[in-house]
RNA sequence: GGCCCCAUAGUCCAGUGGUUAGGAUGCGGGCCUUUCAAGCCUGAGGCACGGGUUCAAUUCCCGUUGGGGCUACCA
């Protein structure tokens, strides 16, 4: 048998058929035979529900009886289960009839064998685990209404999958032990079991989208432009790493599908750092960089489906940029994206490069326009000699915007720096000249026309 | 309380019975320059503690401490 999912399967093996997560296709899946809504009329439940292991129980609360259970063996420091020696599960047979017949509802609960020695199983993670049964408490199959428990889903629907290897969350290790006896007591092939190390909290607790919201869902990540194979790459390196000195950590997919191996996954759970409410570390820095790596580095013809669907989605995309304009809009997009960190910032930061619409930012407007009061006439007046240029390129934009400083005795990088913030928004982004090209003469000067009052009202 | 798991910089990962303990990220400084969440260079920062085993432990063993998980008529 493949030691995990991904292996290829070489022989006559089966493939691996995978249970990866935890929660189980349906919870009903198996209360077909062994659940019936129990009724005044409903005869005692055979010992031999299960293997002669599934037996009623009562309780006029569903905990009451464990909450004793649980004080005893705390105020007397045993094991948990040695108080429970099945004596008080299973209750005599005349008693059972009684019950029935006074209608008192019952759970099925299954009887853990504790004469059978160790429990054991090889994690492919967590290696080698040998559980004493003892430790093992009776559980709950099926509620008083017949419903199934998580316990006994899982294990029923990965049988009818034919689940050959269960992939899931180490807070799932200790719960193992309870499924093999399921699967055994089902007559089932135990599956291989492998388990992950947890992905914690900044504060250490276990990450929870009850406790922890947005940040724990792809479709954030999603909608806040993460791409798929960045996400998937962070995530693959929480816990794993290709080892034997190789320091590689930006891998494609195809890449991680070759090299990824369960063997290699380390034990210990990892802490997930974000910052709630901070727009700049919304989510952990490192995936951040690792995306702004993919977004930076990745072929363009593979990027710019991404960046179209962004812009779709935000109502700035032009057909032109498929058609006639398809070639500036491939430059421009190779020119700005060396800074970007996420596909947001194509519609954020980049809307000034692909419509009329410029987001200032407040900080850019205040440093770069608003500490030079003449940039209140430098810049309209760079306006009118750009709208003369008869052509708008790199050396006669830069040979006017120098010129101009040089009119009005400006520092040429103030104008420079001016003239970014003025036409794109932004403190920051590529050279300004190149970015006057990209964003093109009729829009460059535009905006250098409007800019006085935003020099005025910073300053 | 019981059982299980884990322990290398702030964080994510390598690594070795003898190493200047490595990379990434984040942080500091410098360079470049018209800007920097860009690029280049550079700095600080780590083997949890105590016993063993050994010529030699970060590495192997035990214990301690610390952290996490499970212990539901939740999943």
């Amino acid at each position: 048998m493949p030691r995990h999912p991904r292996a290829t399967s070489t022989s006559a093996a089966p493939a691996p058929r995978c249970s990866v997560g935890s929660t189980p296709a349906s919870t009903t899946a198996c209360s077909s035979s062994a659940s019936r809504t129990p009724t005044a009329s409903a005869r005692p439940r055979p010992a031999s529900t299960l293997s002669s292991r599934a037996w009623p129980g009562w309780g006029s609360t569903p905990t009451s009886r464990w909450s004793t259970s649980r004080t005893t063996c705390r105020t007397t420091s045993l094991p948990p289960r040695t108080w429970w020696p099945g004596a008080s599960c299973v209750i005599p047979l005349d008693e059972q009839e009684r019950r029935h017949a006074a209608g008192a509802p019952s759970v099925v609960r299954y009887r853990v064998p504790r004469e059978d020695g160790n429990v054991e199983f090889a994690d492919v993670v967590y290696g080698e685990q040998s559980i004493d049964p003892h430790e093992l408490d009776d559980f709950v199959l099926l509620r008083t209404d017949g419903s199934p428990l998580y316990m006994l889903s899982v294990v029923c629907d990965d049988i009818a999958m034919r689940v050959t290897h269960v992939v899931r969350g180490q807070d799932h290790l200790s719960n193992t032990p309870k499924q093999i006896l399921l699967y055994q007591a089902l007559d089932a092939t135990v599956p291989t079991f492998a388990h992950l190390p947890l992905i914690m909290a900044p504060g250490g607790e276990k990450l929870s989208k009850r406790k922890h919201g947005d940040v724990v869902s792809v479709t954030t990540y999603r909608d806040r432009g993460f791409l798929p194979d960045a996400l998937v790459n962070y995530l693959a390196l929480l816990g794993w790493s290709p080892g034997d000195g190789d320091e590689q950590e930006v891998f494609t997919r195809a890449e991680l599908i070759e090299r990824f191996s369960l063997e290699r996954v380390g034990r210990s759970n990892a802490k997930f750092m974000f910052t709630a409410g901070d727009p700049r570390n919304w989510t952990d820095p490192k995936a951040l960089s690792i995306n702004s790596t993919w977004i930076r580095n990745m072929p363009l013809d593979e990027l710019l489906p991404h960046v179209e669907a962004a812009l779709r989605a935000e109502g700035l995309w032009d057909s032109a940029f498929a058609g006639e304009r398809a070639e500036w809009y491939r430059a421009t997009v190779e020119l700005i994206r060396e800074r970007f960190w996420t596909l947001r910032d194509f519609v954020e930061q980049g809307a000034a490069y692909f419509s009329d619409r410029v987001t200032f930012e407040p900080a850019a407007v205040a440093k770069n326009l608003g500490r030079e009061p003449k940039l209140a006439a430098a810049l309209p007046a760079l306006a009118e000699r750009l709208a003369g240029l008869a052509s708008f390129d790199l050396e006669s934009v830069e040979a006017t915007v120098r010129a101009v400083a040089d009119e009005h005795e400006l520092k040429h990088g103030a104008v420079i720096t001016g003239l970014r913030t003025a036409v794109s928004g932004q403190a920051v982004g590529p050279s300004a000249f190149e970015l006057c090209v990209a964003i093109g003469q009729e829009r460059v000067v535009r905006r250098l026309r409007e800019s006085p009052a935003l020099v005025r009202g910073a300053g």
